[in-house]
DNA sequence: CAAAAATTTTAATCCCGATTAAAATAATGC
DNA sequence: GCATTATTTTAATCGGGATTAAAATTTTTG
């Protein structure tokens, strides 16, 4: 039962139930998901998500955790691709509408941040914010190699991530539109960067 | 006690909560406030607020109204002034920045409707929708005047909305902030839009 | 100032969803 | 097949914030 095949079955299962409550907070807003609501889209008993999680708290925490990694990814492997920073940019953004449009999906959207547990929510806004340093790092690369024009760093990330973590609000898994938005997003919103 | 002069009184009080309250919202989470909360930033116990409202849910609706109203006030004022596609959709975007950065502020981020009423969630999405259908009737506009650059006009009203609407996430009353966001947050997101 | 209306508080109740404990079932290892 | 472990359910409890009713206070009116 500790094999790794066993240790898979439950990170499959504890993977599933996160994008089950994401599914659910970002349809039916926080306070309107009971854990029973994400429990039924698992075809289990409220009860049973105990045995993944301590309580709702940690598993909006780990949902927040699960989007957070998810941007790093994203960004990660936009950097690893090399090129210039506009390269980057736009590889970025590409990478990170593509996973909360696609497989990866859905994200939370991070909305109740504040009712974490204080280290819970300490660390998830310490991870919010190196993405958004990392993100403006990338501006600035662009800048200094003359990809992308001189602008306020700070506002243009502001701006930038926001439009992207605004997307589950509008985009509910219509994957006939999800193309669409992995073509038009990073274009969009990288067409103001250029000097 | 039904003058003109109490009636405003009443409605003064009453807006001031619906600011007490998106403050809240937006700072400490929906689920993360309680009534008390609400209350102790008008010196108020938390029953005094039921009779402004009927209960929690009427007070979010009115948020997300409000919210909306300033929205809607931003873009009619923009039209107004006359000018091409771009002049309104700028116009525009410095109104709505304006409002929500300096003294209408704070606005209430919508990141409970679907746990409103129906009847009030319908409300709030109808809003919600000809809001997005009026800007993106503004881009509309530009490419046709030659003012705009075609574009997909729902991915790009999209993205720019998500920006205006995430921006209590990250701004909290600085001041010092708001001139800047004032001036930068319209540029930034009208340069992608030039032709 | 006295009466009436408006506003707030005090002091409960209440209700629903989170949480828990123990039992039941399912999966796995030998 | 039997013992063990993993997973889920059943059936409660529990708690905290929303809500209410009645009383108190403040404001307004004439």
């Amino acid at each position: 039962m500790v094999g790794s095949a066993e240790e898979s079955r439950f990170q499959l299962q504890k993977d599933r139930m996160l994008r089950a409550a994401a599914h659910c907070f970002n349809e039916k807003g926080f306070s309107g998901t009971s854990l029973k609501d994400v429990a039924a889209r698992l075809g289990l008993t409220d009860a049973a998500l105990y045995y993944y999680v301590r309580n709702k708290e940690e598993l909006v925490y780990l949902c927040y955790v699960r989007a957070a990694d998810i941007g790093r990814e994203a960004m990660h492997s936009a950097i690893a691709d090399g090129g210039n920073g506009m390269d980057k940019v736009v590889r970025y953004l590409r990478n990170h509408v593509d996973a909360m449009v696609g497989d990866r999906g859905p994200i939370a959207i991070m909305s109740e941040i504040p009712s974490l547990e204080p280290e819970h929510r300490d660390e998830v806004l310490e991870l919010s914010r190196k993405h958004g340093a990392a993100f403006e790092a990338l501006l600035e690369e662009g800048i200094a190699d003359g990809s992308i024009a001189d602008c306020d760093v700070r506002m243009t990330g502001n701006a930038i991530m926001g439009s992207i973590n605004w997307i589950p609000k509008w985009y509910h898994g219509d994957t006939a539109m999800a193309e669409q938005v992995v073509i038009e997003f990073p274009r969009i919103l990288s067409a103001g960067l250029a000097p």
